[in-house]
DNA sequence: GATCATAGTCGTCTTCCTGACGATAAACAC
DNA sequence: GTGTTTATCGTCAGGAAGACGACTATGATC
């Protein structure tokens, strides 16, 4: 059926990733360089255009694929398929936010464990892993004592919405496990924690919660020492999604 | 600068609402009746196209106000000014959703008191309030016994997720005083969670748990009987727009 | 090999929160 | 007055979480 076009203006619609990792100890994100202005040189998030007969989904996994070559977990599929957690965030349109053109940007949350080097297209010096801490913090100075500019476009704003989401929804829900191996031990957990949420939590009651939490955890019956120290038992990702009673952030 | 559009596939960017409130026991949605193809006839939620100069937000508020009257309520401005609370839900891209051609749609959820009566264009006719188990019990009977068509485009979905939002943010955010007027009860405030959950709630329980709870609600020191019974004391929402520790929703 | 540092695991104790009630208070309808 | 309705205060038992002590099993170092 023919459509009048001139009833609504045209849009670009593109997805944006952010996609966290936990390494080191801290909270990262995926970091592309861009080649060709606006910003160019600057950091920006990976992204690019929804194509024509793409669902938003694929073109995230799309994107997600192309530039760590993750493969998107769908979450209707509980099987652990070492692919990344892959979510909607949330929707950013403001008419000044590209000064190209009209774009929408839909923006999508990936969750992957450390394992992936960063690529794109190929070339590693356009793509790093980089702590959330340094990416957000606007016209500072990073730890190589480098003036550090800010995101490109709205992606500062993006990325703190991500974070944000990650960090409150480790609350109650087991994606925590999402940033983990398939197979890990509680306490390569509970740094999981510690990194998203940035504090220290007490080995042993952290112990007792997330073991006593049915569905949450499930022992597969190996150990590691991997960490140093008394072998630990190694664990897989239980069935459930949600926490209950949840994950309690502390307050501070 | 110029960009070559053919780089890029155009799309239409619309808002779609659902808009929630309570009414006589029961979580309500308002739906308005489409007048043209596709799905002419059928109910749906209101919507409308972002227009070239406009956010996403000025273009859900904009048409809140067009079928509803309520002037959304800024997020980042705490002061209760009559207006709906608004926020960004979903964005829905399926390539098939319309079969007019590519629309994305930024769906948004509103929460309003039981106060206004629906009107689409001055048509009260075209819209309504309808208990959302009805909306979205696809092909199933109405109270009245007639046939139920299901609601138009995904906008079941959209509905359904927006009914989830709700249900699962008045856990652990001030939000259920949204569906209340400006001073209300500790009783009326119940039948909001009652009503959005289904379920029942000790009054006893419910109520040394929300005056307990720091921030949450403030004696305006007055009283009302509107409710019959013993006079109950007025509240207003209090600044506290994150709940600690939550409400918790009965398990069953 | 003894010692030490590191990490993991099991318990205990106190405090707080919640669910399940009982009991009382203040309005209205008859 | 009596009954009904709603609001509000109190009590008690069970469970969860924070603060910690104690013990275990590795590898590293002397």
């Amino acid at each position: 059926m023919p459509y009048d076009p001139s009833a609504f203006p045209p849009f670009a619609v593109t997805v944006d990733l952010v996609v966290l990792t936990v390494r080191r100890h801290a909270l990262c994100a995926l970091a592309v360089r861009r080649g060709e202005p606006p910003f160019q040189g600057r950091w920006a998030l990976p992204g690019g255009f929804v194509r024509a007969d793409e669902d938003l989904t694929q073109a995230a996994a799309r994107e997600l694929a192309e530039e760590t070559g993750l493969c998107a977990h769908d979450p209707a599929a509980p099987a652990q398929d070492n692919g990344a957690h892959l979510e909607q965030l949330a929707t950013y349109g403001d008419p000044e936010r590209d000064p190209r053109m009209r774009v929408v940007s839909v923006a999508h949350l990936a969750l992957a464990p450390d394992l992936p080097a960063p690529r794109a297209g190929g070339d590693a010096s356009n793509a790093r892993w980089a702590p959330v801490e340094e990416l957000l913090q606007q016209g500072g100075y990073g730890r190589d004592g480098e003036p550090v500019a800010p995101l490109a476009f709205d992606h500062a704003r993006i990325l703190a919405d991500g974070v944000e989401r990650a960090r409150s929804k480790i609350e109650y829900s087991s994606l925590a496990t999402a940033f983990c191996p398939p197979e890990f031990t509680v306490g390569e957990l509970r740094r999981v924690y510690e990194a998203v949420w940035g504090v220290t939590l007490d080995p042993r009651n952290f112990h007792r919660k997330v073991t006593g939490t049915p569905g949450f955890l499930v022992p597969t019956g190996g150990t590691t020492t991997r960490q140093g120290g008394r072998p630990a038992q190694l664990f897989r990702a239980g069935g459930a999604t949600l926490l209950n009673p949840p994950m309690l952030r502390p307050e501070v």
